[in-house]
DNA sequence: ATTAATGCAAAGCTTTTGCATCTTC
DNA sequence: GAAGATGCAAAAGCTTTGCATTAAT
């Protein structure tokens, strides 16, 4: 399921940036490729590929898994989307500009947006000691959350 | 491969000492658990479990993968092991003992250790912001090496 | 004797790939 | 019509699971 977003405005530029961003890169606009952006722009969460899967084959049926894999890999190397690695499990996808880093629960699975600013002084740190630059969105920081560290201390992995 | 460690001194201690928490979580002293717990004891890296069911077949041959995976588990459970999603790909494991937070880079798969201590501030920034508790250990912090900054534009994913 | 741990084989989950076909530019 | 994108099906990578058997306590 896919939610929707809170402010609607602009969500029809936005589809028309990412078209143009597309057709720059010398990719075409598909009626599958149209259908996963659309459901990305339409979204507000972080959605796995199934996610995807699931409500693009609603939009279009019969389109196909790999194709939906295919468009994400896309997007994501000329810069549209980014992915998350949130430890075991699927990937998470979601449009590039929201920029922020992610804390994962390892109990509940719940998924929190932290400013990149959070991170800001610990890249710098990294990079000044270890010549490393970090990229915040990449990884989320696993852990636990408050609600789960109040009940149990049960961990999923 | 396995490489040795550079500091022999205490390797049986440790040993002794894990085989203890083994015994005293209720587990027993198999040949295939006493095994895995000599290759990580042995090895200052990072190991993957088909490392470790390398290895471990070259120690006592014929050990099945699914009991490597079985004593990784328990090891974890019971805070002997910790593991590290490095981003895409297979998990890493090594003792808790040598607590460090990890760099991956994402163009030549390099680890990096670090210190726990350069996450102490951004922990303390998130729980304090976010009543969120970060395991700096279990999830890699993903970018670039120097190197490889250097080198190209390239990213394995 | 109990109960945990193992081996084997099969399945699971997520993602990737080969290839013929269809679309977009 | 050339190059890119798709669908389908199969495979691949990593890990987990069921179950009968073996071994540790």
């Amino acid at each position: 399921m896919v939610t929707s977003r809170t402010t609607r405005e602009g969500a029809e530029a936005e589809q028309r940036r990412i078209h143009d961003e597309i057709r720059r890169s010398g990719g075409r606009l598909t009626s599958p490729t149209r259908t996963v952006v659309a459901i990305l722009v339409d979204s507000d969460r972080h959605l796995t590929a199934d996610d995807l899967i699931a409500e693009a084959d609603r939009r279009l049926p019969g389109i196909a898994p790999s194709t939906i894999y295919r468009v994400l890999q896309r997007l994501d190397e000329i810069g549209v989307v980014e992915h998350v690695h949130a430890g075991t499990g699927p990937i998470f996808y979601h449009l590039r500009e929201r920029g922020h880093a992610h804390l994962v629960c390892n109990s509940c699975g719940a998924i929190t947006d932290i400013p990149d600013s959070v991170l800001d002084d610990l890249a710098d740190a990294v990079h000044d000691a270890y010549d490393f630059t970090i990229e915040p969105h990449h990884a989320a920081l696993l852990g636990r959350c408050a609600r789960c560290a109040a009940r149990d201390t049960t961990t999923r992995f």
